[in-house]
DNA sequence: CGCTCGATGAAATTACTTTTCAAGAGTGAG
DNA sequence: CTCACTCTTGAAAAGTAATTTCATCGAGCG
């Protein structure tokens, strides 16, 4: 709360209206108010958001009185007409909302409104994005991202819902000219990797660090000398041996209904998001010139709707 | 806040206006607006606290527009009229106010270091995921909800990076023995589409709502009385016309390195998790017992435990 | 009992908002 | 290049809400 000075020379007036402190003024003033203004301040302030929806005729109507008294009413409170008390009003009644519902930082529960769930799973991503870049080992990000830029080729390994994820990657990098594919076949996926050499780049991703179908491609690429990265939320897991560079997820804790999958993937897509962004950097010069190209290209698959200009 | 309207039938109004998600309507609106009332909501989304402070008139002056366009803009963000819009203005600059830290996105430009990249991605996914959490119309969710839990068979149809969405919602619906599956090949999509009868659902994801590869399933579903799901970043697209339930997703400006796939893939993640969530809770006696179930036959799945160094 | 004075709302006035409409700007076809 | 068309835009009319005015009412007091 910024309260302004009274030295200010911006106002020459004698006070500014009230922002939150509507409750305090209206029990300081009641007493000196007649009973109908009271009426109107008290409904004023126990009611700001429904009040702020009202007009003078509403509120006059609400609480039995004329305008003429709403806006007496209005005065006495400090604003200079109704119409400014409606909108501090509405600030109030929105200050309440944001402050009333601050923590909701619980499990999803199988009885929550549909509302609820919506602002628990936000925030619980929220959360896991703010984690997860926190939790992120730059030198090692900076590593990954140049051995991807200089890379011949690029095997991504994923399964299940990190699959996914690496499919997401893979989709990228080739829209910034590089060869990249992501595997979800474990048994193609271990006989690509054995055709990797140096200067190739092989990574996997999972959440566990202990997916076999995972593990096994990309032991094939670290023993045959291709650059290994692995993105996991168990960085001592049994995937940890075999790769060079390790980026950590964060793992949020599980709850019945919202499986580890799910936090995981934000989690992973962030970290494919750094990987992508830092190597359009370091290639800048070959990637935006390719991605304006893959836009263009299609342009054409979507209907005219030329609308804007 | 407590006041959802259960019992009341679920398809009353088209759209109720948003409170904080106004930042985030600007922004997916704005393609679509004339340039005088780009200049509107712009000046409105950048300075809430000042505009409230202005009537129509003064507005108009300060955008170097006219009233009737201030009008017009306040109409597409959803709002009867401007006095709405006001109301809705002060709300939000007192959130603002009260929430303390305002957004602070700079662009991520080709010279960043990865650290800031990383900071920066994080800070604008949890941007888009706040924006796409205040601008989800529950209404048209709890609707879609509704239809999924009771589809006898549920299609989803997306194209790229919307793909890979689609698939992440069929995998978890699978989860928990529904019937889903995403289609990619917009052929086989169409020939699935006109399978589809009453008591089916089909779903598109489309960033764009022009994707005709995605619109043309959608619609042949539509004509065969399926009900049909819309996930869009443009509710007035041309997606809309064949889609029940339209649920926004938020477009987060992109810049040269950072595509809109990016983010509206974010924005589209969380209304599938949404979805999921919604279908579980409804259908929790068979949903829990599904979601154990395939928890234990991936078991076997993953090295031992024991691995720990 | 009646006079005075503050409280109050109906109605008039004013301020603001919304609608209408015609002119201007841009676009595409011929 | 021009014409016809559509979309955009602001000026002004029309309408609505807020404010002011003013007459009435009623309580307190001599």
């Amino acid at each position: 709360m910024k309260e302004t000075f009274k030295g200010a020379p911006a106002e020459s007036r004698p006070a500014p209206p009230a922002p939150a402190a509507l409750a305090a003024k209206v029990r300081t003033l009641a007493p000196t108010m007649t009973r109908s203004m009271q009426r109107v301040a008290e409904t004023v302030a126990s009611d700001p958001a429904g009040c702020a929806a009202l007009t003078v005729t509403g509120l006059a109507e609400r609480t039995g009185t004329s305008e003429a008294t709403v806006v007496r009413t209005s005065r006495m409170l400090g604003y200079p007409g109704y119409r400014d008390l409606r909108l501090a009003l509405a600030a109030l009644a929105a200050q309440q909302a944001a402050g009333g519902a601050p923590a909701v930082t619980a499990d999803i529960a199988v009885d929550d409104s549909l509302a609820d769930v919506v602002a628990k799973l936000a925030q619980e991503e929220q959360q896991c994005l703010a984690d997860t870049a926190a939790g992120l080992d730059v030198t090692q990000l900076e590593a990954a991202v140049s051995a991807l830029a200089g890379a011949r080729r690029i095997d991504v390994y994923g399964i299940g819902a990190s699959h996914l994820v690496g499919q997401d990657l893979a989709q990228k990098l080739l829209r910034i000219g590089l060869i990249a594919h992501a595997h979800a076949d474990p048994h193609l996926a271990v006989t690509n990797a054995v055709q990797l050499r140096t200067g190739d780049v092989a990574l996997a991703i999972t959440h566990s660090g202990r997916t076999t179908d995972v593990i096994e491609p990309l032991r094939a690429a670290f023993d045959h000398g291709a650059t290994t990265i692995a993105i996991t939320g168990r960085p001592d897991g049994e995937i940890a041996s075999y790769a060079d560079h390790i980026l950590t997820t964060s793992s949020a804790r599980e709850s019945e209904l919202r499986p580890a999958a799910m936090s995981s993937r934000t989690s992973q897509l962030l970290v494919v998001d750094c990987l992508f962004i830092g190597v359009a950097q370091r290639t800048y010069e070959t990637a935006a010139p390719a991605l304006s190209a893959s836009y263009e290209a299609l342009a054409h698959r979507h209907s005219p709707r030329t609308h804007q200009r």
